[in-house]
DNA sequence: GTCTATAACCTGATAGAC
DNA sequence: GTCTATCAGGTTATAGAC
């Protein structure tokens, strides 16, 4: 993107991208236009074409950057063996609730997007080398089912269950604040409370029944 | 909507409430033009505005028709209390399926509005009278828990613990066939293998632990 | 690099002929 | 009722001055 600029990664140009990044998941890319942006970041309209000529490479550059967090960094603790499933488990909803915790509407960002524009989407996870990196994590949960020391289920209805019980409360969010919150409790607190259920119903669904 | 005509429903009136109806349903409303849906009646656009004066007048017509079915007649089912849980849940989840069938991309389309306008679609269910019919139903399940009939959980988990699974794999529909359809295996039959998830899990939550 | 000015387009919406 | 013609407003995008 730095034409010919080898200077400190230009100011303007990562105050542009945080706008964009913000302004993205806040409304997506449909109701999002180049004038919001250019007015978050405090420039006008043809400066912000000068960094990034057309709306789809602004939303490219930033894309990748969205998408980076969703499988964090401790997902490979799904991976050691020696603990048992609850713990791995928690640990896992901890670091979405932490990084949900700071980006609310991320889920339905990515839940819009999808239905958007699905190739890109998925194209952006491949360069990201997720896909990759969620295959060594299959392997590894199936191998554990093979050794009966985990229930067998389709890995499909396994993600489905889990990311389905994780997201739905954040995807409603609106109609869950103006339903369920009459009484004096915030949100928050409702997900907090909503935590050890997610965890029960995939323990249901991956401890052998013995 | 009907100003000086007292003859049957105008022909064009429901072609164009059709057109409406599928295309808000399939893009939602920032997406569609009045332009989009003036083309899919076979009108164009100043005739359309002559039914429906403005772009909300259009939506409004047609949002209630779309939200009427999500709380389908069959949920009095839950309320038969001499029939075992397992098997109403098992009638509400078809009822659903039967739903969704028709109209997959129904879950999405109410998702991407509670984001986009919370007070307006709730303010719909209201006029439906879809939420004093849901308050009956609560009261039903709530006295099945005081008396330990079903176990007790609050109402609001269940709500989105049976929405969540139901709802995540039409959600994620195109994702979830380009990622987990190499196989043979159609969206509908996947769907259908999902279904005893669903059910599995909704009893974890409900029949007592005795 | 950042601005002003402007082009080309699409949107929702209305006036007025038929 | 349905059309042609037209408008105002907002959108992406570019040309050119500084």
């Amino acid at each position: 993107m730095n034409t010919t600029n080898n200077s400190t990664p230009n100011d303007t140009e990562t105050r542009i991208i945080e706008a964009a990044k913000a302004l993205f998941i806040e409304k997506g890319y449909a109701e999002t236009s180049m004038s919001d942006i250019a007015a978050r970041a405090g420039i006008n309209r043809p400066a912000l074409h000068y960094y990034f000529r057309t709306k789809d490479k602004m939303f490219h550059a930033v894309i990748g950057g969205i998408l980076a967090p969703i499988v964090p960094h401790v997902y490979e603790l799904l991976m050691q063996k020696e603990l048992p499933i609850s713990m791995r488990m928690e640990g896992i909803i901890d670091a979405y609730y932490h990084l949900f915790s700071q980006n609310p509407r991320l889920p339905m960002f990515i839940v819009r997007e999808i239905n958007r524009d699905t190739r890109m989407l998925l194209g952006t996870l491949h360069e990201l080398q997720l896909d990759r990196k969620a295959r060594v994590v299959i392997a590894s949960l199936e191998a554990e089912m093979d050794s009966g020391r985990l229930n067998r289920i389709p890995i499909k209805f396994l993600f489905m269950s889990f990311y389905g019980l994780l997201v739905t409360p954040l995807l409603m969010q609106d109609a869950i604040k103006e339903v369920f919150l009459d009484d004096g409790n915030s949100f928050e607190q409702l997900l907090l409370q909503w935590k050890p259920y997610i965890l029960k119903q995939i323990l249901t669904l991956l401890q052998p029944t013995t």
